[in-house]
DNA sequence: ATCGACTCCGTACTGCGGTACGGAGTCAAG
DNA sequence: CTTGACTCCGTACCGCAGTACGGAGTCGAT
């Protein structure tokens, strides 16, 4: 059992040892008593990391996996507002997607009347980005 | 017949004076003349600007426009380039929405499971974070 | 001639999620 | 007891696309 310093926490949770210090600088684990001046983990902190990590995988950020840890310890009736971050988060990817899909679409319709040969004159996409005017997006 | 100085381009182009210098620093439009160390722009300039802007709508990053802009100067045969451009944008999209679209099943899937009622404890949001091996996203 | 608005320039800062640097101190193995 | 690996800390830097700052100079209208 040798003492888990920051940098065999950093790699059994399989991030770098500067993530784990910005971690700690953001307040998203909690400093760890020092020995010798050297930071000492438990095994939660590894698990700590790894609910991290599984929530950006999520598309959470970092600022609310910070709220959703906060949630996750308190002992109040907490479910409903992980639910709601949760709601949030699949509006917020849901608009990305729409958005995204128009791009698709505009993008497509150009790409498909661009017969790709010759020079620039005339080139439906130039032309689409210099008279403005096609399909909205954004 | 006023001159066209950059608070007038930028005003002309609905963008900021800062971003205006931005461009410029950035080569995206090349340094007009000055007078009295003042710059003076054109007409063509203006139509620059809305290139940008509305090439961004289009999702191509300053660094594409770049080449765009190049591509839609030169002579050569370059309607095959700017094609090309056009479908890595589209394939990179595509990417995007599948990754997105993954997403959103997985939290879909996790805020119907949850109730919204109580404490954390069993909380199947959480419980999906902590144990992290339902679905594979990324 | 004066005044206010504009412009000049380099630099620093924003948010996001880290990564890199570098000099000093410390721990563990041989 | 030396050596090498590790850790400490603050700070700077990455990409992206700007935005902000601030002191000095200049233009146009009165």
């Amino acid at each position: 059992m040798t003492k888990l310093t920051i940098g065999r926490l950093a790699n059994s949770a399989s991030v770098g040892v500067e993530t784990v210090r910005y971690y700690e600088r953001r307040g998203l684990i909690r400093q760890p008593p020092k020995h010798g001046g050297f930071r000492e983990y438990s095994r939660d902190d590894i698990a700590r990391i790894h609910f991290i990590k599984r929530a950006q995988e999520l598309g959470f950020s970092l600022t609310e996996i910070e709220q959703l840890l906060d949630l996750s310890e308190c002992k109040g009736n907490s479910r409903a507002q992980v639910k709601q971050l949760t709601k949030e988060k699949i509006c917020e990817i849901r608009r990305k997607i729409e958005h995204l899909t128009k791009l698709e679409a505009t993008l497509t319709t150009l790409h498909e009347r661009c017969n790709g040969r010759g020079s620039i004159a005339g080139c439906p996409i130039i032309e689409s980005i210099v008279t403005r005017s096609e399909q909205s997006d954004i």
